[in-house]
DNA sequence: AATCCGGGGTG
DNA sequence: CACCCAGGATT
């Protein structure tokens, strides 16, 4: 098919289906450029069925940039508890108060100008530009590479960063001037309910005839992505320690993984120091199983014991002893609420 | 360009 | 188990 006559058809065709199938989802229910923004921050690597509860919450605890902005990062982190990618929630509110300072609470309409902003990346710019305020603007995500890759039968590896400016490039080229936001949106749904990473369902497929790759039977070959994952293994021993008073034993994550979360205190099984560092003399501690969790690249295992324990304050480094009501609201990771279910189980 | 940053669905 | 998901920040 000669490249114009190709463009419109995927944009004619594209645009048709995607008003006709879409999903109704919460976030297309509005036109709010912020909660739209709050949408494409989760969905960041993250499925539509995951995020959709974390969002209807979210937008209804913080319903304004405003109230976003004057929250108190435990509030935010409990909010986001499960979702993962913790910085985004951070980014977010960083973002957030950027755009009510310098611009007034109105997010930019540029792809300059907002790209400037905590959190948002090439992909999130292009999707609240376009979604938002309908201005032509790629969205380039792992949906779209593998859609474009297929339509064009490109083999270029999508796990190099510069593929992905290819694709931008194409995007621009073909997208349409007169709806970006359903061209986009059009796409990342084929993506992800048609042209699906195993077993496309190339039989329903609108854009079927544009498909280089349908036609040279390379579908299920495509996208080509070399890139590997080497995780590490990480072995804890893990304290679910509670006073006389009935209080419980946590503290907060410095930087890095799970930042600023909560959690019982885990001890590296290479650390010989566990001992001074928390200044805690226990008794009747017991096994009560183990919990694994896999990262993305990076497996833990954790040895959890339960058991009742007497600090000593003076030598006590980190930990904040709490009431179960307290631990409640405190933001924990899964592995965390993991331990916490084996001791409960284990009672 | 490579690495870090979560968690869950799917086969 | 491997793959991948409406990616971004940091180095």
């Amino acid at each position: 098919m000669e490249p114009s006559a190709k463009a419109t058809y995927i944009r004619e065709h594209l645009i048709a289906w995607y008003q006709e199938e879409k999903r109704d989802l919460p976030w297309r229910r509005t036109s709010d450029p912020y909660h739209i923004w709050i949408s494409e921050v989760m969905l960041q690597q993250t499925r539509v069925d995951t995020v959709i509860p974390y969002y209807e919450r979210f937008t209804k605890a913080f319903p304004t940039m405003k109230d976003l902005a004057a929250a108190e990062e435990d509030h935010l982190l409990k909010l986001w508890e499960g979702l993962g990618y913790y910085s985004r929630a951070r980014n977010l509110q960083a973002g957030v108060r950027e755009v009510i300072e310098r611009y007034g609470a109105e997010i930019p309409k540029s792809r300059e100008e907002i790209s400037t902003i905590k959190g948002i990346g090439p992909y999130t710019a292009g999707a609240v530009l376009s979604i938002a305020y309908g201005v032509p603007e790629h969205a380039v995500d792992g949906n779209v590479m593998r859609v474009l890759s297929r339509l064009y039968a490109l083999e270029n590896d999508i796990a190099q960063a510069k593929t992905r400016k290819l694709f931008e490039h194409l995007v621009m080229d073909i997208i349409s001037p007169d709806d970006p936001s359903s061209f986009n949106q059009g796409l990342m749904e084929l993506g992800a309910v048609i042209c699906t990473p195993q077993k496309p369902k190339c039989l329903l497929c609108p854009v079927r005839e544009a498909c280089q790759a349908f036609a040279e039977g390379k579908e299920t070959i495509l996208p080509i992505k070399t890139k590997k994952i080497k995780s590490k293994s990480v072995q804890y021993n893990g304290y679910v320690l509670q006073r006389a008073d009935g209080k419980w034993l946590v503290e907060q994550r410095g930087e890095g993984l799970l930042a600023k979360m909560w959690q019982f205190p885990l001890i590296e099984l290479e650390d010989t120091e566990w001992n001074t560092r928390y200044g805690i003399a226990w008794s009747e501690t017991e096994s009560v199983g183990e919990v694994t969790h896999v990262f993305s690249h990076l497996k833990w295992t954790v040895n959890v014991y339960a058991g009742k324990a007497e600090v000593d304050d003076q030598k006590a480094e980190v930990g904040v002893w709490v009431t179960e009501e307290e631990l409640a609201k405190l933001p924990l990771p899964v592995p965390i609420q993991k331990m916490w279910n084996l001791r409960q189980a284990y009672k």
